[in-house]
DNA sequence: GCGGCGAAGTGATGAAGATCACACATATTT
DNA sequence: AAATATGTGTGATCTTCATCACTTCGCCGC
């Protein structure tokens, strides 16, 4: 089975840092960052499953790393299987005939990727790509529809997952489709990405370590409108960006600026 | 149990002519046009169930019929449940507080509404609002669960519709989000539409049935440019409509338009 | 046949943002 | 430290569309 690993670019430097201490690792499965409560968590798909599911998996998941930079499967390509993320962020993207990308969204730990054209014996419809160095458990299409068949409650936590990768391609569909200028779009996606940040002393700080071409690609406009976009905002004092560290200063300007 | 059935607006005169015989109606579920083969219609919810399953969905469905323009539910709602089109055209779509609207897809006879809330036990992510006059299977989500957990098969085809629905999203976002113009937009959603149209004589004819303002709302730009690409389209002699009939004179040039 | 109404065609205008073209600023490599 | 990428900030244009403001068309009821 030949898993392609190509393109390893520039490594980041952001996998380091608090987030690192393991957590929650049954049945060898590496997780990272606060999977304190799995029950809440319900993104994570393994920490869902029954004791049976999750022992039954764990015997036919391999798990191994990869560089930044790495393609796990591309739009087009047959699907051989599901990646499971233990470690890192992997970008779902899609490209059109000029070489124009848009990201559909980053996949954090705990995520399945290629459920969707494993499950119905199709092509990838979308391209996997590494953000970080990362860690996947990687489970062949046979022996996944088997997995399912054989775990009931698997199936339906397979089902749940497509359920949420429904909502989010909905969500950006409503965000390239329905706003109205750049600035909305970048202002919803940061109040997005900064939920669940750290709050002190009325500013809320979260990594964002995205390129302004990557933030452009997961809003639908140029490169050169994100640049734009983020110096009105720093002017107005709405935000402040430290290397890869954003500082939401203004969280209320930003959610008006959203449209929430 | 209150179905709203509300705002029956200004019927359309096309629920008529050929594609209306019955075909298969296995267990009472009444279905039109051209399911000669089911199998291969995958995305018929019913049709690719197990004999056992399908008997015991029979038993907690409930027909009933809808004027055009009912709204089956909104955005935001909590799910009560699923239906399933027996017949005519659904749209799903949603919009913005401005009362933009934006158009997800036109869901056709086989498929399930609603699914992922009534899955995840949310709200509604979207607004489902019949085109024409329609005929719909409902299902609670107490019951729809209960069945999807004793049902394995069931589940997977559960699993597999929201794979489409997935996949259906993912195509609107990369017609939304990828297109350089209104043109290609246009031309995209006309060569998907045509799929399967009536070939005759070198010329594709096939029933469009949408105003410019439902078309403006599914491919994601105004009115007025949907009228403007048309004419340029008609002077062109790529396409010609004649009331609600679309006919593709140029196939080559559209989907050259499209980028396809 | 006439009035009314929703849909469709079309011109004029303006604004938003893509694109091009750089300068500058950080990393990474050697 | 020099050299080379890679990423960011910003001005100047140029296109594309949205928007407004009509007119015209086609259909339905009376």
């Amino acid at each position: 089975m030949a898993t392609s690993v190509l393109a390893a670019k520039s490594q980041s430097s952001f996998l380091t840092s608090t987030a690192q201490r393991k957590v929650h690792t049954p049945y060898g499965f590496p997780a990272t960052d606060d999977c304190t409560n799995c029950g809440l968590r319900s993104d994570r798909f393994f920490c869902s499953l029954s004791t049976r599911s999750a022992r039954n998996l764990e015997n036919i998941r391999r798990t191994s790393s990869y560089p930044s930079g790495a393609i796990l499967f591309m739009e087009g390509e047959a699907a051989r299987g599901v990646y499971i993320i233990c470690q890192g962020r992997v970008k779902l993207l899609t490209t059109n005939s000029e070489g124009k990308t848009l990201i559909f969204k980053i996949a954090k730990p705990g995520e399945i990727l290629g459920l969707n054209a494993t499950l119905s014996g199709t092509t990838h419809e979308i391209t996997a790509e590494t953000l970080q160095p990362a860690q996947l458990a990687y489970i062949s299409r046979e022996d996944f529809l088997r997995f399912i068949k054989d775990n009931g409650d698997a199936c339906l936590q397979v089902a749940q997952h497509l359920g949420r990768d429904c909502h989010s391609a909905y969500e950006v569909i409503r965000s390239i489709g329905l706003s109205n200028s750049v600035e909305e779009k970048l202002a919803r996606f940061l109040v997005e990405w900064s939920s669940g940040g750290q709050m002190a002393g009325g500013v809320m700080r979260v990594k964002l370590a995205l390129t302004h071409e990557e933030i452009a690609q997961l809003i639908g406009c140029s490169r050169e409108s994100v640049s734009r976009s983020f110096s009105e905002f720093k002017r107005r004092r709405i935000v402040e960006v430290n290397g890869a560290t954003l500082l939401v200063q203004d969280k209320v300007a930003l959610e008006t600026l959203a449209m929430i």
